[in-house]
DNA sequence: TTGAAAGCGCTAACAC
DNA sequence: GTGTTAGCGCTTTCAA
């Protein structure tokens, strides 16, 4: 299994491994005829150029870091297949860590892939401290943060218009003529502070009373949303439409609902917040805010492209529009 | 932006570099002060071990690459999680690459972390052609097939036992009372035979009729689950049950009969394969067949690491047992 | 126990 | 246009 170098092809071309270096590059410092003899050789001799000894002396990997706590949550699987395929693209590789579920082992696999020499970083925090977390490190390599809103952390992030996401959502609800309309959510990130700032706003525009059911889970998913919503529909139903923090609450929600027969949309609408792959399915059928995620990949991994090959300062904080899909959850009243 | 290297450290420890070296890699040619003030000055320094300088030396990256058709398929990241998990407990990286759509890119990937000189690869075959498409690789670093049965090709993988699980949930309907089942599946790959031969075997044993619905798509989704199973739907349904190949296909079963009245499981049984997130969705709530996601990634990956460390030659056809997960979509009938 | 030095496979600066 | 050579940051003999 003994690999073969320059320098071997080199000794069978009788040209310096320089030469065998350049015809392979593409310099124009070379004889056009022996770069086609040489490119042939390497052909045969089945040569594949080592990509971590040309690192060595380029000081470059091009490889990125891709975080994210659980690459078998949707959402992230979604951006790491649109970033994987962009940064291929684009002549990089990915290096792949869950991060979850402590800040503990985010700050650790950040670090490993400092050593490992990538050019640069993509992370999906975990949690709002992810920041913090990480920052001693932040200075040392490009990192673009994806997914969650910084706020004003003077570091490069892409995200979506939250708030917008959740007036969109409240505006909907409303030309479909409803006017007792819950918001139900986390308390915790800042993420999800921006879209009940959404849901606020929309209040406010239209003259709605604000109506909010936080969840005392920090984290949102099926389960949480489902135990919540059990705990809510307890309580008399004054509202005819819920807007939920995210699809996994939504779903949750679905299933609460589905077990004490309240008949979704017939007596209650719902939106949800994500677009995730399973709100399509047809049983789900769920009306939500779209994150536009390929967009999102993409230009994180762009941004990230930039500073490194360009090396350009500064941050810059991409914030972009969410739309409303309208499924089967929602439905006019009068 | 500076990196600080084992020089530096040397320089203002007043030792030469080889001794870092040995002081940070544990080794017990040093005294045990000399280790412990060296090891305190790399921390102060923030010195961090260049990765790819080991690598050249030591001829060793400590990477694996981890190759799937498109990491946003649910099955595919959920093996993801795991094997990268369990790969980073052994101390190593995972490097990802999608190799969707089609053979050639599958190729290149392959090549591509070759040159990267990962140590193993970890790969989910996108096709029964993987075998011969990468063969010329397979020679040159350990390789580890996941998910599909390669049948009697001489590499190693790892594979759900599909024959048993079809043959599972046939005994299962059987059980139930049900006497005419209706196979419904693709044709192309081996995996898919497999599931079709245990079917089959399940009718022999207990004398029922084998009756097969094949799909004209080679690839099973919802989408094409649907558009098979309204074809299916317009011609007269006798029989009282459906095994599907996949839960897509299952999915998209379920979304037919919604549409046309047809209730299930109160006018059709129905059973899918391969557990994926979505099916345990409270609206879709499908028994299925569970392929033990979390057993075949860990054992690949040690496989792999087995073949990586030890250099163990010959190759293994690892098998796991797959289990019935009983949910909403069967019902007993007399 | 420590230091000196070779070398991993490659790129790039410098000669010719 | 091509060859020579000096490293890139590290591990690992070999000497001391």
């Amino acid at each position: 299994m003994k690999n073969i170098t320059l320098k071997d092809v080199a000794k069978a071309a009788n040209v310096s491994y320089a030469t065998v270096s350049r015809a392979l590059s593409g310099s124009s410092q070379i004889g056009s005829e022996t770069r086609e003899r040489i490119i042939k050789l390497c052909d045969e001799m089945g040569y594949t150029a080592n990509y971590v000894a040309r690192s060595m002396v380029k000081k470059k990997t091009d490889l990125i870091g891709f975080v994210v706590p659980s690459i078998d949550n949707q959402f992230m699987s979604e951006l790491a297949y649109y970033a994987e395929t962009c940064a291929r693209a684009h002549g990089y590789n990915i290096m792949l860590c869950n991060s979850g579920p402590d800040l503990k082992q985010e700050k650790a696999v950040v670090k490993l892939l400092l050593g490992r020499q990538v050019d640069g970083i993509l992370i999906c925090p975990q949690s709002p401290k992810t920041f913090e977390n990480i920052q001693a490190y932040t200075e040392q390599v490009p990192v673009v943060f994806l997914s969650e809103n910084l706020r004003d952390h003077p570091q490069s992030y892409v995200a979506v218009d939250n708030t917008k996401g959740t007036y969109l959502g409240t505006e909907y609800l409303y030309s479909l003529g409803h006017r007792d309309i819950l918001y139900f959510g986390q308390r915790r990130s800042t993420t999800h502070q921006l879209r009940a700032d959404g849901y606020r706003k929309a209040c406010q525009k239209y003259g709605l009373q604000e109506r909010f059911f936080n969840s005392t889970y920090p984290q949102s998913s099926i389960e949480n949303g489902y135990q919540m919503a059990i705990e809510l529909f307890s309580q008399p139903i004054d509202y005819t439409a819920i807007l939920a923090s995210t699809d996994s609450n939504a779903i949750g929600i679905l299933q609460a609902a589905d077990e004490l027969g309240i008949d979704i949309p017939g007596r209650l609408s719902l939106i949800g917040f994500d677009n995730i792959w399973s709100t399509s399915l047809p049983r789900i059928d769920l009306t939500t805010v779209e994150q536009p995620k390929h967009l999102m990949a993409t230009q994180a991994v762009e941004m990230l492209w930039d500073k490194i090959e360009n090396g350009t300062q500064g941050y810059v904080h991409q914030i972009l529009t969410p739309t409303l899909i309208q499924r089967g959850t929602c439905r006019k009243i009068d």
